[in-house]
DNA sequence: TTGCTGACCGACG
DNA sequence: CCGTCGGCCAGCA
């Protein structure tokens, strides 16, 4: 068998976007989380930028599931409307107010050590 | 092809 | 305390 089970993620996008779905409901978590996770501690930048990309994928992509490190959602702006992160995190159970998740800390979810 | 940008994070002064 | 800069990597003109 020729090889790969999986496609082992083409790009680092692919990667992100598997984490992302990994998270459970009701959880969130930040680009560093992710970027440590997938190794690349310094590039936190490119899983923002990934969460652009992500939006052309045809899989679902809880991208609003993902904050800064304060726990602030900075990318609200980017799912098409200032409110749906919002509207998103709160259906799942996820208060948020002036735009940072509350009890973030609590409701942080870290790919490398919840796996 | 080269260069710039980007939803971050952490360090430094 | 707050402002600024560097780093990382991939997509896009």
């Amino acid at each position: 068998m020729a090889g790969r089970l999986k496609k082992k993620s083409d790009s680092f996008f692919e990667n992100v976007y598997d984490v992302v779905r990994m998270i459970p409901a009701g959880r969130v978590t930040s680009y560093g989380a992710i970027a440590e996770y997938l190794g690349t501690r310094g590039s936190a930048r490119m899983v923002g930028w990934a969460m652009n990309a992500a939006h052309t994928q045809v899989n679902d992509v809880p991208a609003h599931r993902v904050v800064n490190r304060n726990g602030f959602l900075t990318g609200r702006h980017h799912f098409g409307g200032p409110v749906i992160m919002k509207q998103l995190l709160e259906s799942e159970g996820v208060s948020v107010e002036n735009d940072r998740v509350v009890r973030f800390e609590e409701l942080f979810w870290n790919p490398g050590k919840e796996l």
